[in-house]
DNA sequence: CTGAAAGCGCTTACAG
DNA sequence: CTGAAAGCGCTTACAG
């Protein structure tokens, strides 16, 4: 590989000299800039990054911390993410805590891998990369996280207790209120939940939503109505088992997610019910799925492609020392419409 | 900051001590040991891997150029190659070539952004990666690829014209014959296939485990019965229907993929026929939502993991200068066992 | 056994 | 206008 001396002997110049040309910080004659042009192109030269960092103490890097490459939303914030470093002229060093067999259910948990993630943050550090993305694959507060001095930070898809870094989360509560809202403006009035695991903030915060549309709209809500769950597949059939075997049955049903959404279609099915015929059925996340099973199926659709590009966007500012006036965002989701609810006439 | 220099003042030694100390290159007296050990806790110091990489001309970096980190395998390919390059000491570059949307049904048009992914190249090797390694989404031959000298090289999902480089693919065409036998073994006899994209490689090579298996068992095969369509679920729905409404109607069938196995499902359910009691159903991918559909589909896993594993430690040895023995790595699927396989009485 | 010094490939303050 | 030289933070061949 040629370095800058070869560069700099081939055209006859000096090392500074080829430097100035090559990053325009110098005015240099025409001449002088084409024979070094010259040179570059002949030896096929480009500049070692490695020495340029160490010198610039800059490595145009930024580190991207994530729960688990697996897990539901992060791929598209990854990607969201690499679109907007690319961009501005970043590359992305990826860490990846596999953190999603482990937090299987333990959503609450997350402070039993508290080591795992600030080994991740000590090698991002080691590596200095002049900013670090955290990913998190379920909407969570964290805490504990030890933050490097002089390295900004940016959260996405989750908050933490530390006053320097930015987040990107979305509305968790005010979707899952515009989703039952839904199912009220088609007149529905029994209106069940089927909840996601109790641990986990996501199903607190959706429980929010769900409970002030249905006070806002003056609905009453059963004790009974609400079906704790634990996000997957089996325990949405064995929930909604539940709500088709009540002598008074709901007319409507919220899954909290998609997957638990699918298990209802299930345990509707298996009752000899229709969807929306007789009972009428909205999830949460659109999955790829949701628009697969039959009928497909009313959801909210996450930002997270955005919640990526928002987050580095504010980390690309931090580094730069832009005023960051938002440091927190909140971004909206939106309705997909399936054919999964009827309209009662009233 | 601290760097060496502090820790050679603070313990009253030369930088060089602290080096050998800290590395472990060279025996040093237990005292000089504990009073350097000592400084290193006091200042928290950690050592810079950039001075590093550059005095030692490699920086235990692996770059990782992905087709589209939410293509279908790569999050689970990504998933194993990050483990595996963890135990073994290196962290990993992500780029992102972002190419899902473009090459949606350009299966065969990968040269066409052949330019972008040799700049994703050039970058890693402006970075100064140790080896690379290029995650497909498609199972294809990829030619054209600029491969920058002494960097070794691994192809994840995909080969390459290119003698140095390793890869690790699947048993794509195998696994075709694999589960259509299972279909025969069920004793059935009027097999038909709802293919994928005609321009891709995996269609192709499916096709011809298909075809394989069926001349194995002496079953004929009407040209009807092979229906293209572009692995969409609306292609699925669709290719279905004509076979539902043939004459001589298939009994069973062999979609490509687990989406336009789904569209299957919808389609054989809306000429008012079951599965598998009329119709029996196979997939291919497992994709999460195959064991979600009703009845579960009998489809076939992807070692997508292990792919990521096996490419990364190819590269690791390659780096090492290891003697790679098997340079070219094909990998076994299995049969994942759903309800959707009536057994004929003979 | 330990340390002074060269050098990895760049950038930039400084001198001519 | 151009270049010699210092320095970023390490490792290691070399000398004492």
């Amino acid at each position: 590989m040629a370095t800058m001396k070869d560069i700099a002997r081939l055209s006859g110049v000096s090392v500074a000299t080829v430097s100035y040309v090559l990053n325009k910080t110098r005015k240099m004659s025409s001449e002088v800039e084409e024979r070094v042009l010259r040179a570059v192109r002949q030896t096929n030269y480009c500049p070692n990054t490695i020495a340029k960092s160490l010198r610039m103490k800059k490595t145009n890097i930024v580190g991207v911390l994530v729960e688990d490459i697996r897990g539901m939303p992060v791929p598209e914030i990854v990607d969201g993410i690499s679109d907007f470093l690319e961009q501005s002229g970043y590359q992305m060093l990826l860490y990846n805590l596999r953190l999603l067999d482990k937090l299987l259910n333990q959503y609450d948990k997350l402070n039993k891998y508290i080591e795992d993630i600030n080994q991740g943050m000590r090698l991002m550090e080691n590596a200095c990369v002049d900013g670090i993305i955290y990913v998190a694959m379920h909407d969570r507060h964290i805490t504990g996280i030890r933050q490097p001095v002089n390295i900004p930070m940016a959260y996405a898809y989750a908050t933490a207790d530390n006053e320097e870094a930015c987040s990107v989360t979305y509305e968790n509560q005010r979707s899952a209120y515009g989703i039952t809202h839904k199912l009220i403006q088609a007149n529905h009035q029994r209106i069940a939940l089927v909840a996601g695991h109790p641990a986990s903030a996501d199903a607190r915060l959706r429980l929010e939503g769900y409970r002030a549309a249905m006070d806002d709209a003056g609905l009453y809500v059963p004790g009974e109505y609400i079906r704790w769950g634990d996000w997957g597949y089996e325990s949405g059939v064995e929930q909604c088992n539940v709500l088709m075997e009540m002598s008074v049955r709901p007319t409507a049903i919220f899954a909290m997610n998609d997957t638990m959404a699918t298990g209802c279609y299930r345990a509707i099915k298996n009752h000899g019910l229709g969807i929306p015929a007789d009972i009428s059925l909205v999830g949460f996340d659109n999955r790829e799925f949701a628009q697969l099973v039959n009928p497909p199926l009313t959801t909210v659709s996450l930002p997270n492609r955005q919640i990526g590009t928002r987050a580095a966007k504010l980390l690309v500012g931090s580094i730069h020392k832009r005023d960051v006036r938002t440091p927190n965002i909140v971004l909206p989701c939106s309705i997909i419409e399936g054919e999964s609810i009827r309209v009662i006439a009233k």
